[in-house]
DNA sequence: GTTTTTACTAACCATTTGGTTAATCTGATC
DNA sequence: GATCAGATTAACCAAATGGTTAGTAAAAAC
């Protein structure tokens, strides 16, 4: 990954820092395997650098996992936050949410996993975490539903019941994924259109379950 | 763990031979920590023998582990497709299964995490796996789905979108469980209340959803 | 042009970890 | 009660692993 230039012999390393391809060896392979499974050396070897750059940049392990993790929270929380509280009616809401964050999760399949991982494995450190970096209080949606309901535009239902079906659909295909492949017999492109057709589909499930019948 | 007798100074191991001592503790051990992060003086320390009867009994750390996966799918995969091939009508089903599935994740909220986490970590050998055990096909259920709606009980919708959305529902609140009880600001009481109510709320979303409006 | 700082490497270290082995203990058998 | 097989242990081993260190090369500061 990295070439000598003929005049001053100097290493170019594609535009990179050597802090960044650490950093971005250092996704690849904490994403994939965790903080536990993850090794030194691979995330060295996939840098293309000595295994002591990594303690020179980042201290130790779990700082540079933190710093993973941290990175990853952070195009995260923010999104989900946006796309809770961005200021629609009801239904539009629902739809524009899935389909936003269905995206966001296709552009990045590691994340579901990852973070639920790490969640599993440390809850108390990883909900600090969260509490930091966001208050990741659901207020404002739950507040719509309770309104939608009172104006007799949905049925009644709990507003937190609701939450988590939509947010379940929207997620967990993804951590089913190998599972979804094998029994459905699909391929990466099949999985990927039946998870694209899930943008229209869920939102259609959702308020076609909520709508209040004349 | 083990108690002397007064009389005969032997040890009583609570009803249990060694090897399903060992077996228990690597199943605490693996369920919540996988098999990359177990480690196997843990488990001896928990069934309160020496490391080398790890190795005694099931020659490997990866044999044992597959020993507790096995025992896991055994108790998984039967009860799903029991649950799936039950002739019960569309929406009875959708209940029966809904219901039955989630008492039995309350039994073993360990599953959900245990299985994701390897099935993520090493697809191929896993897929191997559950392609033995049992043939996951849900050709039954499917069908099941397409009558209901060619007899225009329920509406037009893939019928594995449909499935997908009721497993997601089921299972991932597991997944999520740290973060749902800090979001919503639950205790471990509160969390399985919350999940209890999910047994009548799921079904009454899902048949909401696709019953044929007149 | 010398000194200082920064980036980087090879070699090394201590600990952890899965696994082995030789010896011991125990309970049944003859 | 000697023999024998299975159960159990303490001690040990080799490999892996996170981390350190002493030293080098090159750029920056003086």
């Amino acid at each position: 990954m990295t070439v000598k230039t003929g005049k001053t012999g100097k290493n170019i390393n594609l535009d990179k820092t050597t802090e960044q391809r650490i950093l971005q060896s250092a996704k690849n392979i904490f994403h994939r395997k965790g903080l536990g499974g993850a090794r030194m050396q691979e995330i060295a070897d996939d840098a293309g650098i000595n295994k002591a750059m990594l303690h020179y940049y980042f201290r130790s392990k779990e700082k540079m996992f933190n710093a993973v993790f941290e990175d990853a929270l952070n195009k995260f929380l923010p999104k989900v936050k946006e796309l809770l509280n961005v200021e629609l009616p009801l239904f539009r809401k629902i739809e524009y949410f899935v389909e936003n964050y269905i995206s966001h999760l296709l552009e990045n399949t590691y994340l579901p996993f990852f973070i639920i991982y790490e969640i599993n494995q440390n809850p108390d450190k990883i909900s600090k975490l969260l509490l930091n970096k966001a208050d990741l209080s659901p207020g404002i949606f739950i507040k719509q539903i309770s309104n939608a309901i009172e104006k007799k535009i949905i049925d009644r239902i709990d507003p937190r019941q609701l939450m988590i079906n939509m947010i379940s659909m929207c997620i967990f295909p993804f951590l089913w994924k190998p599972i979804i492949m094998k029994v459905f017999g699909m391929s990466e492109k099949g999985f990927k259109d039946f998870i694209e057709l899930r943008k229209k589909e869920i939102p259609r499930f959702i308020i076609n379950s909520i709508k209040k019948k004349k």
